[in-house]
RNA sequence: GGGGAGAUACCAGAGCGGUCAAAUGGGGCAGACUGUAAAUCUGCUGUUUCGGCUACGUAGGUUCGAAUCCUACUCUCCCCA
């Protein structure tokens, strides 16, 4: 049976940004078989975040290339805890939050990926399924002694903490997340680690184990993707609440269409080319639109649109859509005031929100200070003076005092700070 | 084990008896300008019922008065062994 791919994995990635490095061979491995690859993710948190879809788009283009993509949640490995690019010992998750993350990961994944297209179905594996009857003296026995301390001092992870310390426990961690890659192999045929960068030194690890342990000819192969970065060098995947999470619970559709509305030019030019499928032609064609016309975002659009849309269903696109343009374009109180309450709520269903009994006569200052808009009174009091507060889209001064009147369909009330911070009232 | 330096607001970092809610820079927020961008300029950046109140590692003390002086404690860093 021969072997065609559908494009050139490695060179797809590398127009794309998404190719860091990849070990010899790789290259050639990919355009002649149909390689199963894996990625590992790690169930820190309930939720993956936008940092994690780099790693899931690597195996989104490994499987339209037409291979077999597997993914991996580390019910083993998160009990662990992976020591890269951390300064400090982690603390453990204790086994329900794990079992939590794990499930709520596994849901995410399966959004991503096709599990029912024959020979190149995604796969989705957990690593505690192997580890769990896995006892110490064997493993050390099996796999440690394959790997020299010495070797496994000198990775990057280990070496920025040996000054502050670290526990034996995540010191092993390597070994653990390269033997994954060993089973696999060894149980799937399983040839390719895909990852970030910083994931360098593991996937190693576990293709030294492959090759150490699997005799002649046995050889793993890896690919790693660039860490993401912002033009103005701050850290990418945050906005000011924090993480962008991928579960819509915690970031709103709204929200994260917002995150991807906020890129800079720059930045855009860069992400639609990551998080996109669109193909080469048809995203240079856009680059040159947008540097026509800067101003009308349409770079930023169409990025925001594709992610959210495929993150969060067209659904999910159309309220984020419907509220941006409705709090960014000309947005009077007259159309807030014209919305039904079904959409009003869909709409504020990302925004920060707060009840409160009586509104007849209130003043500003309290209702910012008390139902949490603002951090304090005194803040309250500062931001009027820079008239950045607005009622229903609506400049209000000091001495404003609210009554039943400002209420939208008879209870909310959106208050603004500036055009980006927003919350609504609503009246018990 | 011996010696030295230090701990200040989100961060860095000045202040060394009153004029200190604390210089300056960064960050953050807002305003102007714009494109929900970048750059730039401006303002704000403990809290308050505007009387105060709480703050300069922790606990005490000296003093009319302390971030500043003294004592003890905790922690951090550096040098020597």
């Amino acid at each position: 049976m021969t072997f065609t791919p559908k494009y050139n994995l490695i060179e797809e990635l590398k127009w794309r940004g998404l190719h860091h490095q990849d070990m010899p061979g790789t290259e050639e491995l990919l355009m002649k078989e149909l390689v199963s690859g894996y990625v590992g993710f790690d169930p820190t948190a309930d939720s993956l975040h936008i940092g994690n879809m780099v790693p899931i788009i690597l195996l989104v283009h490994l499987q339209q290339a037409g291979h077999k993509p597997y993914a991996l949640v580390g019910g083993a490995t998160g009990m662990v805890g992976d020591p890269s690019g951390k300064k400090a010992e982690r603390t453990l998750l204790d086994l329900d939050t794990l079992n939590h993350n794990l499930s709520c990961q596994r849901k995410q994944l399966e959004q991503f990926l096709d599990f029912d297209c024959g020979e190149n179905s995604a796969e989705l594996v957990n690593n505690y399924d192997w580890f769990k009857d896995f006892n110490f003296l064997e493993f050390i026995r099996d796999v440690g002694k394959h790997i020299s301390v010495n070797y496994m001092m000198a990775k990057d992870s280990v070496k920025n903490r040996l000054e502050d310390g670290m526990s034996f426990t995540e010191f092993s961690y390597q070994l653990v997340q390269g033997y994954d890659f060993f089973h696999l192999w060894n149980e799937k045929n399983v040839k390719l680690q895909m990852g970030g960068s910083d994931q360098w030194g593991n996937i190693v690890t576990g293709t030294e184990l492959i090759r150490r342990k699997g005799g002649e000819n046995s050889k793993g192969y890896s690919l790693t993707a660039p860490l993401i970065t912002k033009a103005d060098g701050s850290k990418f995947g945050k906005s000011e609440g924090g993480n962008v999470w991928l579960d819509a619970e915690k970031t709103s559709p709204y929200e994260f269409y917002q995150f991807w509305m906020n890129t800079s030019d720059e930045d855009a030019e860069r992400y639609i080319k990551i998080f996109t499928l669109y193909d080469k032609s048809f995203i240079s064609n856009m680059i040159t639109e947008h540097k026509g016309a800067p101003h009308l975002r349409f770079l930023q659009k169409e990025l925001a649109k594709y992610v959210t849309t495929w993150v969060h269903g067209d659904e999910g696109f159309k309220i984020a859509l419907t509220a941006s343009e409705i709090l960014f374009g000309k947005g009077t109180s007259e159309s807030l005031r014209s919305l039904s309450e079904k959409d009003f709520l869909s709409i504020f269903d990302g925004v920060k929100k707060s009840e409160v009994d009586e509104i007849e006569g209130v003043n500003i200052i309290d209702m910012c200070g008390d139902t949490g808009f603002l951090a304090s009174k005194s803040e309250a009091r500062r931001a009027l003076k820079e008239n950045s507060v607005s009622v229903n889209s609506d400049k209000v001064s000091e001495d404003f005092n609210f009554s039943n009147s400002d209420l939208i369909n008879g209870k909310y009330i959106l208050l603004q700070r500036g055009r980006k911070n927003k919350f609504l009232v609503i009246k018990k």
